[in-house]
DNA sequence: CTAAAGGCTGTTGATTGGCG
DNA sequence: CGCCAATCAACAGCCTTTAG
């Protein structure tokens, strides 16, 4: 099979590829994409009589390179060696000789200080994988175990059971293949099947140290509720957990666990103490973040901007720690996980997500720039560490940074291997006792930091849909209950369509979480202690704080003195964008000459005036081209300005005091209305209808 | 009829303790 | 420190019910 395909290549083409560079069987596979693709190559090498004998050469040569899943390392290897070897120039700028030395001195500095990204003191060390993962073998301690279990059950197995009453032949349970009874396990991985062993280890730990005379492998429901009892001690949800493994190996393996009996205890509702959540950061901790990230360098630097990373994007740490950077567009940072959480028919679908890059968004804030870019520099450190991470291996976003001697919370080099959750955590307390935290900073977690934009978000009372955009729709955070009212109850992420089959749904994040910060630095603003406190720390400035400087829906964004780019983001947010060309005079006569035009309203009520239609799609959009009548004729006006005043009317109570002047007979009325047009009819009837709406109520 | 909400289940992630 | 195991928290999928 293998010779097979190259005899069927003619020299002519051996030629052709040789030329291509082609030196391997995987370059040949990966040449094209498609037989097509191949065909229309062997044609333009001019060897179109052999181009038939060629794509079948190719289509073996890829389906045995697929077949192979280390080609396809291998090849990325060599990608990434060739890469590696000619790393990409850098633009030389064209200096005129004319200019001065001086001048040119300045220049070169000015050079230098440019390329400063403060990453220049980080050493990355060399990635050396200290174990490999493993593969899903189809023998583990795991799968033994089972076995064993199985055999222990013996008769009181009730898959054993069902197979005595079907008739096979079998005289004990040890005599049943393997391959059968580990069968209903196949599809789980030996990480899945550690959890209902240990679940069982604890069963049979209680009973050999509680209640020795109940039968292991045939409970009575009494002693597994007693069991079942004592884990619910443990918190809210551990019965259930228990519960629920034991119900796998009652299904898969078959154990006589009387577990029906306790369904409405084990699913019912959580028991234990109280759950609490990682407590989230300040408004000072961002505030303090940010100004410690502009002063930084070397490892620290790195340290701060994962921190950022973290804290802006509302990312699980599994996730953060799986996903790559693709690329950024001026305001976000744009990265994609390669497995998400949520389940679709099984699989776990990567996503995409966005951190923003607070752009423009620090303005007024004392001893920050406008625009922060606390990922300057990472573009380095990832170009430096790419290279050195072995084909196949898992990207991550935060490297290890190690620890260095010299003092608690010094840093040493950064090496290039994904950080570890508990490392993590610790050099993230270690930022937050030199901001000043002291002892606190052991309340403070991973989940401190992804709770942030969660909390704001609630803070700032966004909409469901918009408060799971934070989240990237993969879940909807807890909220801290921070703002009160408008808490968002329910844990489940929902989808309705339009999001669920989206295909920009990172992007629509990215501008809520743009929209959000804006208004958090905004308010954060207003909000500073002043004068500024001579030690920061995270009571300088608390959420509640920032509930003086909240916006609410009353007050215009306009009024509230918002910084332009908030108001940018803002109108983003809440109304969206529309990109009309408008030039006043052309909209009637568009260059392009292509206008939508609906048909719409009741043919005699439309102003018959030529050229003014209906609708103007170009312009209005949706609305009609003409604005409604908004003001009436005496003595029809006192109703208009009744609708004004009718809020306060209503909520007073005071509608004996209103005195509208209108005409008293109906044929004052009718000679009022004679002289309404249609569009002032419309006004008064609707306002009326408001009036009388207000009435009612 | 569809979309969404809610109940039930099964799985993954976070956190901590302990050991070398 | 680095790693693993244990344990609990909390999610998402699937199905049924309900609203409109």
């Amino acid at each position: 099979m293998a010779e097979q395909w190259a005899r069927l290549i003619s020299d002519d083409i051996w030629r052709a590829l040789t030329a291509t560079g082609v030196e391997s069987a995987e370059d040949l596979a990966y040449l094209f994409v498609s037989e097509d693709e191949a065909r229309e190559w062997a044609v333009l090498q001019q060897c179109s009589h052999s181009a038939d004998n060629f794509v079948a050469a190719w289509s073996i040569v890829r389906r045995l390179v697929d077949e192979d899943r280390t080609v396809v390392d291998r090849v990325l290897a060599s990608e990434l060696a060739r890469r590696r070897a000619t790393p990409k120039a850098r633009p030389v700028r064209a200096v005129s000789s004319s200019a001065p030395p001086e001048q040119l001195f300045k220049k070169r500095r000015a050079a230098v200080t440019d390329s400063v990204t403060g990453l220049e003191g980080v050493r990355v060390l060399d990635y050396a994988p200290s174990s490999s993962v493993g593969l899903n073998l189809p023998v583990s301690r795991e799968r033994d175990r089972l076995w064993k279990l199985w055999v222990r059950s013996g008769s009181d197995n009730l898959r054993y059971q069902a197979l005595l009453q079907d008739g096979t032949l079998v005289s004990n349970a040890s005599e049943c293949p393997l391959a059968w009874v580990l069968s209903k396990f196949e599809k789980f991985s030996d990480d899945q099947l550690k959890a209902p062993l240990r679940a069982w280890d604890r069963w049979e730990a209680w009973q050999a140290a509680t209640c020795p005379q109940a039968n292991l492998f045939r409970p009575d429901a009494i002693s597994l509720f007693q069991f079942i009892e004592q884990v619910a001690g443990g918190g809210p949800t551990a019965a259930r957990s228990v519960w629920h493994q034991l119900q796998f190996l009652r299904d898969r393996l078959g154990l006589n666990l009387p577990l029906a009996d306790l369904k409405e205890f084990g699913m019912g509702k959580a028991r234990g103490q109280s759950v609490t959540q990682a407590r989230v950061v300040e408004p000072a901790f961002v505030i303090g973040l940010l100004f410690a990230l502009a002063r930084a360098a070397g490892p620290g630097r790195v340290l701060l901007q994962s921190i950022c990373a973290a804290l802006f994007s509302c990312i699980r740490w599994r996730h953060l720690q799986r996903s790559y950077f693709t690329h950024e567009d001026g305001t976000l940072l744009h990265a994609h996980c390669i497995q998400g959480k949520r389940r679709v028919q099984g699989v776990r679908p990567p996503y995409s997500w966005t951190v923003p890059l607070l752009t423009g968004l620090c303005g007024g804030l004392p001893g920050l720039e406008p625009s922060p870019d606390w990922a300057r520099g990472l573009q380095e450190l990832f170009a430096d560490l790419a290279p050195r991470i072995p084909p196949g291996t898992q990207p991550f976003l935060v490297p290890r940074i190690q620890r260095a001697d010299e003092g608690l919370w010094a840093l040493g080099a950064v090496a290039c291997r994904p950080m570890g959750f508990r490392a993590f955590t610790e050099a993230f307390r270690g930022v937050l006792v030199q901001f000043g935290e002291g002892s606190d900073a052991e309340t403070f977690t991973f989940n401190s930091l992804r709770r942030f934009m969660a909390t704001l978000a609630n803070f700032l009372h966004l909409d469901p849909q918009q408060a799971q955009a934070i989240g990237h729709w993969q879940e909807i955070p807890h909220g801290a209950p921070v703002g009160g009212s408008g808490a968002l109850a329910s844990m489940r992420a929902r989808f309705p369509m339009a999001e669920r089959y989206s295909g920009v749904r990172h992007q629509v994040a990215g501008r809520v979480q743009l929209a959000c910060l804006a208004i958090f630095f905004d308010m954060a603003r207003r909000a500073l202690p002043d004068p500024l406190p001579r030690r920061w720390h995270s009571s300088s400035l608390t959420w509640a704080m920032l509930e003086r400087a909240r916006p609410t829906a009353e007050v215009e964004f306009e009024t509230m003195r918002h910084s332009p780019q908030a108001l940018d983001e803002v109108s983003h947010l809440l109304i969206g964008s529309l990109n009309v060309a408008l030039t006043e005079d052309g909209s009637s006569e568009s260059p392009s000459g292509r206008k939508l035009c609906l048909t719409g309203g009741r043919q005699n009520s439309r102003p018959d005036v030529a050229g003014n239609t209906w609708w103007n799609v170009d312009v209005r959009g949706f609305l009609p081209s003409m604005d409604p009548v908004k003001t009436l004729p005496p003595p029809w006006d006192a109703v208009i300005s009744l609708c004004e005043i009718l809020p306060s009317v209503t909520i007073q109570r005071s509608w004996t005091h209103v005195v509208l002047d209108l005409p008293s007979t109906m044929d004052g009325v009718n000679e009022a209305l004679e002289e309404l047009t249609e569009g002032e009819l419309e006004c008064l009837h609707s306002a009326l209808g408001y009036v009388c709406l207000a009435y009612e109520f």
